[in-house]
DNA sequence: GCCAACGTTGGC
DNA sequence: GCCAACGTTGGC
């Protein structure tokens, strides 16, 4: 069992929009990093626990949790010319991105900013202080609690 | 909107 | 395989 950060613009899925999908299940896609491909292909496993990243808007933060339903599978967007995620040296033999399921936990109270992240010292070692673009990235247990107590 | 810190591309 | 040019992320 391991723990994860997610990070999503909320303009373009937000943690209620998760809650708002038919069983409260979404496909996590459009990766197109291969540092944060890697992690998702070949170490997020079916039960692991998500931390829900708002980016890229007003007050950056961890504003809740969801757990993986479905490991990597094939980024359907990769093979659809339409899609702003297509990629043209991607086959149906040889995809190059993946994407998971996951499914919408719990919201927290209040939401971990990344202000306030940055000057807990119990946080000093996280991908989010240290290396700030990272989409998808290890948590370790220790972060993993504390930044659950932090939020409710 | 600016810009730092990356990551990717492609000529050589 | 180097590296310059370009593109993207994301905090501020």
């Amino acid at each position: 069992m391991n723990y994860w950060l997610f990070k999503s613009e909320p303009d373009e899925y937000s943690l209620s929009d998760l809650k708002d999908e038919p069983g409260q299940v979404g496909r996590w896609d459009g990766i197109r990093n291969y540092q944060a491909r890697n992690f998702l292909r070949d170490q997020v496993g079916k039960g692991d626990g998500v931390l829900f990243y708002h980016s890229a808007c007003k007050i950056p933060a961890i504003v809740g949790t969801a757990r993986v339903v479905r490991t990597a599978y094939p980024d359907p967007a990769q093979f659809d010319p339409e899609s702003k995620y297509f990629d043209l040296k991607a086959t149906a033999e040889n995809p190059r991105w993946f994407c998971v399921d996951i499914q919408w936990q719990s919201e927290f109270t209040r939401p971990v900013a990344l202000k306030e992240i940055k000057q807990n010292p119990a946080l000093a070692g996280m991908v989010l202080v240290k290396q700030g673009r990272l989409s998808i990235q290890p948590i370790t247990a220790d972060e993993w609690r504390t930044l659950k107590q932090l939020g409710s």
